[in-house]
DNA sequence: TAGATTGTTAATCGATTAACAATC
DNA sequence: TAGATTGTTAATCGATTAACAATC
């Protein structure tokens, strides 16, 4: 069932299936069909059987779907039946908010490195992991096999960061520096764009204001 | 020029073209033509205009678009040329982070409260503001005329929460809470699901290596 | 005026929804 | 077998791109 090319707007919903059939699973629920699944998540029926069948089919007529098997076929999909190892790059408050978030250990994500500019931080630890100097970062990051850089430093130096890891081999960067990276296409990146969805808010709540107006 | 309905598609775009035009503002970029635009953002130059003629004509045939005006003008759709109030509930890293960052003031939204459940940190400062119990958070509400609230607490708290902030009369709420949340529509809900994204980094790592595998 | 570039209509592409035959 | 529900094709809808007339 290798995926030809899955367009990402399926992509984007396969997280939130695997969120709601995790939900599912935690309260003992065996099957589910694509209606019942449409009326919990609020998206059509047909929607839900033509994102599985991107992947091959998942389900059985007259049945339904098993919930612990489509959960794991998702997980597998989504590349979480694995390990992935990440430093975090920028040891802030956002740095250490997502150190400290053992959900992303659960699925996989193990927090292996933490690096600062700021010569105060060294040494000092996030979870059981000491914040080192930002220029052994390169070293590491080859000596260590780590796939995922997570950036959570400012956008003046997340450009020339973004860069370095590049040719360090990581494998993914999660960006949180409200910047556009341009890195080689070999590198995946993810970017999480805080200013944009508050600005996304406010849009709608002026949107909104305008609508009760008239 | 009411928006009669824009699709979010276009709205999701817009923040981005807002953060392009302030590059070229500082750079004292002048003027600017779809074309050249759309070399530097990597989008369609048909795009572009098709994106601002829903709000009616920035441009002049022949010159192209003014780049301040641009600015201006996206910054009223985006509603971000006035001030908006917010708190932030969950007074963790992710709440200290968000408070933190300064370009949120910059662009009007104002921090003014912070609530959380852990006594040990009633009355300690982020920023210019004391953390208060949680349970204060409707009465500042109301009191305080809170547009937006940030919601930084475990799923669980969040969706109770997002029930009570519907009925002291917030406007909108930035949900960083790994779950959807169910509230009336008159209230704006902008959802930032970090291991949402963290997925869709994860699939696309899986689906580069399969790809170079063949 | 001639050249440039928008604003806008028309054409294309892709994603979503509907429908139904296949099948458990 | 009959009923249920998937997998999949076809129809629709919406978004993107192309083309060009309007106009600065």
């Amino acid at each position: 069932m290798a995926d030809k090319d899955i367009s990402q707007a399926v992509i984007a919903r396969l997280p939130r299936y695997f969120r709601y059939l995790g939900d599912l699973k935690e309260k003992g629920v065996e099957r589910i069909s694509s209606q019942e699944l449409s009326d919990i998540m609020k998206v059509t029926a047909s929607q839900i059987r033509q994102d599985f069948n991107n992947f091959g089919g998942f389900g059985q007529q007259g049945y339904g779907y098993n919930v612990n098997y489509l959960f794991d076929e998702i997980s597998k999909i989504l590349g979480i039946d694995r390990q992935h190892s990440l430093v975090i790059i920028g040891a802030g408050h956002l740095g250490k908010a997502i150190a400290g978030y053992t959900n992303f250990t659960r699925r996989g994500f193990v927090f292996k490195g933490a690096f600062d500019r700021d010569p105060a931080l060294f040494g000092t630890m996030i979870r059981d992991v000491e914040v080192r100097p930002i220029d052994e970062v390169e070293d590491f990051v080859r000596n260590n096999n780590i796939e995922i850089a997570v950036l959570t430093i400012p956008k003046d130096q997340a450009v020339p960061m973004a860069h370095k890891l590049a040719d360090c081999g990581i494998k993914a960067i999660w960006n949180f520096a409200h910047v556009d990276l341009d890195v080689p296409n070999n590198i995946q990146v993810e970017n999480v764009h805080l200013s944009d969805s508050l600005m996304k808010l406010s849009y709608n709540i002026s949107r909104y204001e305008k609508t009760i107006k008239q």
